[in-house]
DNA sequence: CAACTGTATATGTTATATATACACACCAGA
DNA sequence: TCTGGTGTGTATATATAACATATACAGTTG
């Protein structure tokens, strides 16, 4: 077992104007440090009061994340001890965020179809958005 | 004013599984329609009634989805007669829709990013999901 | 047994959806 | 002309479900 050490989480901000819901955000939080390499197999996450504490939300909203999580097989818990990093977390975390972004990306095209827009239209829209929008960082 | 007609009107279909609620999927749909030109400046929208009626949603559901639609400028609403599509109501929707389109992709690439995706292998990935699309239809 | 960990139950809050009753506009018929 | 019927949209009070919470319970370790 991997020995506690004090992470400095950063998953914030968590806002409850935010679209998604608080426990949402958290998870989509947990799976982009996981995603990135910034928490990798077996490293035991906050615990459900720390991070509770920090985020200034309740014990249950951390735990409804965790538990998506563990149901997407990126964490681990275990009674007593903690909620641990699964070995395979990195590569489930991508592969879920992945699969995300397929599916906005459908939507995109959907939507702009519904815009008026051609198929060949459409195809140019996005990649004009996608490369304004990494030329802006 | 027009006169009123019998409007076969194609929303559904509405389900109260799918991720959006009830009256976002009636917006939706007629942003839609209003979008891609089957329903013109002027026309009569199906009264809350008759539509609650063929989707199967009490009146305060249509309420509110047209509420949605006149806040946007999409329709307008006058007691005692009915809902009509507005004059610019294909352009306000269009724009809408491209706005949302634009959302979309964008967080498509932010997902894609955080799936551990370089710039350069995030707007490939937005390319291949857009061709494959598409290409699907 | 003390101090951590995750777990379970009952409760409050908010967005969504509903049923029912009300107010306005038109128009056919007295 | 005017009056009532039937269509329209409007308003209020009421369920339901997802989300978030507080509090008490149970397992693990030293």
């Amino acid at each position: 077992m991997s020995e506690r050490t004090e992470i400095a989480v950063q998953i914030g901000p968590i806002s409850p104007a935010a679209p998604d819901a608080l426990y949402q955000q958290i998870v989509n939080g947990f799976k982009r440090e996981i995603g990135e390499g910034r928490l990798t197999g077996d490293t035991p996450l906050p615990s459900f009061r720390l991070l509770a504490g920090q985020l200034l939300v309740s014990i249950i909203t951390v735990r409804r994340a965790y538990e998506e999580l563990e149901r997407e097989g990126i964490i681990y818990r275990r009674q007593g001890l903690g909620t641990f990093v699964a070995t395979d977390g990195r590569e489930r975390s991508r592969a879920a965020k992945r699969r995300h972004a397929q599916a906005l990306i459908r939507s995109a095209i959907r939507e702009a179809k519904e815009a008026g827009l051609s198929a060949a239209e459409a195809k140019a829209f996005v990649n004009r958005v996608a490369t304004e929008t990494l030329s802006e960082e």
